[in-house]
DNA sequence: TTTTACGTACAGTTTAAACTGTACGAATCA
DNA sequence: TGATTCGTACAGTTTAAACTGTACGTAAAA
């Protein structure tokens, strides 16, 4: 028996994989899903409702979100709760939020790798790991021109 | 007090936290780093001494590594126990992988949302969700175009 | 002002993942 | 052949994450 509540599940479960992908948990990726294809702002009493979850549950994930510039606080007058929105326009919210996460990753590993580089340069012993450090750099370097490749890329998509 | 071993855990520590970011858990990137910055294969028995872990913990985690081909195992003749090494070129191995788990990802489901798709259509409630269905399906294809974008690029950086 | 309702901090609980030790089959050595 | 040593399956344990309920501060309502 396919009821309209079992479609509208079963598309919260396959979509909200594809958000877990972006290194959400699987809680945090419902929560935003089943946002997303409600067609108003939720309250935090409803959203709690809706995913069977408590509501401090709810409200950490929704900072989660937030923080992550994926979810807005919507205001509404006469309204006294607060209310939540998905952002709408997917793609860059997430390929942005994604791609910062692994640039400013790349630019804080960039350089704890060179401060080890001396470090292991005044070791008698170091010439054998040096060749892996070295390695290890570059491979950073490739990353992180893929990375900022796709950001062009990703903004003629627009 | 900065001795040899420190400077090494560091590397392993720092070099692991890039790894994390591919999708790999701490404990299988603390592993495969290991591995790596080891001069020459190792047996079972040693990366569970050097990790720390159990014989059965470094087991499965070798296993992981092995289904992401990122490690390998090595054969030397007179030597009983298993050898395993880490494959090298480390740019194209973990690039590969992760490109193949995105691309492998989107194709899965937009098959799913397309099949979705059919029921919705059928539901005279459906239009409210139609409109973000067709919003997923665009990401997904977004999505895919970028990924498969890279993957071009990154077959020029050889 | 008093009362009510909301969001969130916090401590405790539940649940899932990571890990360990034992045990056993397969392969090597004596 | 029997003894040893390896890899791995499995059950039980530990550890960390996710989650819940209570309790409190703040702000709106009466």
């Amino acid at each position: 028996m396919t009821s309209e509540q079992t479609i509208t599940d079963n598309l919260i479960h396959e979509f909200s994989k594809t958000i877990e992908m972006f290194g959400l948990s699987p809680a945090d990726a419902r929560l935003f899903t089943t946002l997303y294809l409600n067609h108003r702002p939720m309250t935090l009493d409803e959203m709690s409702q809706t995913t069977g979850k408590s509501k401090t549950s709810v409200n950490t994930g929704i900072r989660n979100l937030s923080d992550l510039n994926l979810v807005k606080q919507v205001w509404k007058k006469g309204v006294r709760k607060d209310l939540y929105a998905a952002e709408d326009d997917l793609f860059n919210r997430f390929m942005h939020t994604y791609l910062d996460k692994w640039i400013g990753h790349i630019n804080l590993q960039k350089r704890s790798l060179d401060h080890l580089k001396k470090h292991v340069y005044k070791r008698p012993q170091g010439e054998l790991i040096e060749e892996k450090l070295a390695n290890m750099i570059t491979f950073h370097s490739l990353i992180e021109k893929t990375f900022h490749c796709i950001k062009e890329e990703t903004d003629h998509m627009l």
